[in-house]
DNA sequence: CTACCTTTTAACCTTACATTAACAAAAATG
DNA sequence: CATTTTTGTTAATGTAAGGTTAAAAGGTAG
């Protein structure tokens, strides 16, 4: 069915049950790099692509939250699963917060792990169809580095763009001539969906919007409550 | 911010626990239909659409599972959240199984249910991007476009057309040719069937008429006392 | 610390939208 | 045919969303 194995990144400083669940989930098909604190844990996963994360949460020098944190910085997309020690809300509420896709309470069935990695996996699988790897778009008489950040017009200057200016041009780009959803946006590059987070959106859309008046054929309009929309008239 | 509340389906059979969570949850701005078995749970999911569907697995009649699996064949893509009365692992992995989204052990906390309730609607709402075909009409000599809220005549500038609006014509559309009943443009757009909605819906159909006008082929005929019909003419 | 860049928040203004009122016209009712 | 009910239409109103600029707050390298 699949072409290569799903690759986990397990970061678990108990060297028993790190190593118990490692071979567990290897026996099950899966690649494991299994990292025994959290600076290890980022350094792995700077180096490798991971189709998810599991992260202990309760860890010495870095504790899980913080390490994804610095994850989620440099990767939006991948999936990732606290484990904890117990119950505790805190660690819950702090988990979602930090984009966390589930989360399970040590002791757990393995078997139920298994079947959560399983669903998450598939569900990114089908999310990821849609926002394949694209970096370079041609806007008009513009072209967008995504990966370098830049907006040169007819080959010109390039401009350097903001991280945020950045994602939310590519983000329309990927959506050119069709409905680029406020909340998607939100979601996906503010990681929050309120009032400010959606006002600091509408100044970015006026910043872009300068960017672009170069080419009178490009334009971004507002679908009221839905969305923007970046149109290329011929 | 948002057009409209997200809707939630709850079927749970205990009255009190039920009426306690319907609450909790529309004082948290959802809106929420609370079915007490199985089997009205699947009617009122019949005749709504949902953002989420929130099931207890242990009911009289029909369990959390079966309504689920019945929901799935209607729709894959609601999200669905189960609520076990205790950590019953062959719950957990047939509730996977059905396609459940994340499911809760009662007693459960009122936060952390609020929390995935938010990370689920908003994972889904990333998802749905691109179904495109339901939201193209051809009406007489007009384009609509249902997503995007625009209506063209022969191919020349859209006109941008207001949610209502848009929402209206569509309808009107699906049922071209034949009786739209007031009733269920009150119910699916204004959620609410009394004389003012009623009256709105008026305004909103003359505002259509005047963007149909250009071709003289498409009219919007009332049926006194029942509804209206978008007739093309040949 | 300063200087610089990025992002958020505030402020003010414009546009978009939905509802309601008001009055006219049709259709039904009896 | 008089009266009530429903529909047609336009305009007025209030609110929410978006456009834009500037100032404040955060962050980071030198």
């Amino acid at each position: 069915m699949e072409e290569y194995k799903k690759r986990i990144l397990l970061v678990e400083d108990d060297p028993n049950f790190g190593t118990v669940l490692k071979d567990y989930l290897m026996m099950n098909d899966y690649e494991v790099t299994h990292a025994k604190n959290g600076m290890e844990g980022f350094e792995k996963f700077k180096k490798d692509d991971f189709d998810l994360c599991i992260l202990d949460v309760m860890m010495p020098y870095k504790d899980g939250f913080t390490l994804a944190k610095e994850i989620r910085e440099k990767n939006t997309d991948v999936p990732i699963i606290f484990l904890t020690a117990k119950t505790m809300k805190e660690d819950v509420l702090k988990g979602y917060k930090v984009g966390a896709d589930d989360y399970l309470n040590k002791p757990f069935d393995s078997e139920v792990l298994l079947m959560k990695i399983k669903a998450i996996i598939q569900r990114k699988a089908t999310e990821t169809i849609s926002d394949s790897k694209q970096f370079e778009f041609k806007i008009g008489r513009f072209d967008l580095n995504s990966k370098l950040r830049f907006l040169k017009f007819d080959g010109g200057e390039p401009v350097k763009l903001s991280p945020k200016e950045n994602e939310l041009l590519r983000l329309l780009a990927l959506h050119e001539n069709d409905l680029m959803p406020r909340e998607l946006a939100l979601t996906k590059i503010w990681r929050d969906d309120n009032y400010f987070t959606s006002r600091s959106m509408d100044v970015y859309i006026a910043k872009l919007r300068k960017y672009l008046k170069p080419d009178e054929k490009v334009e971004i309009l507002n679908i009221h409550g839905e969305g923007f929309r970046l149109v290329i008239n011929s």
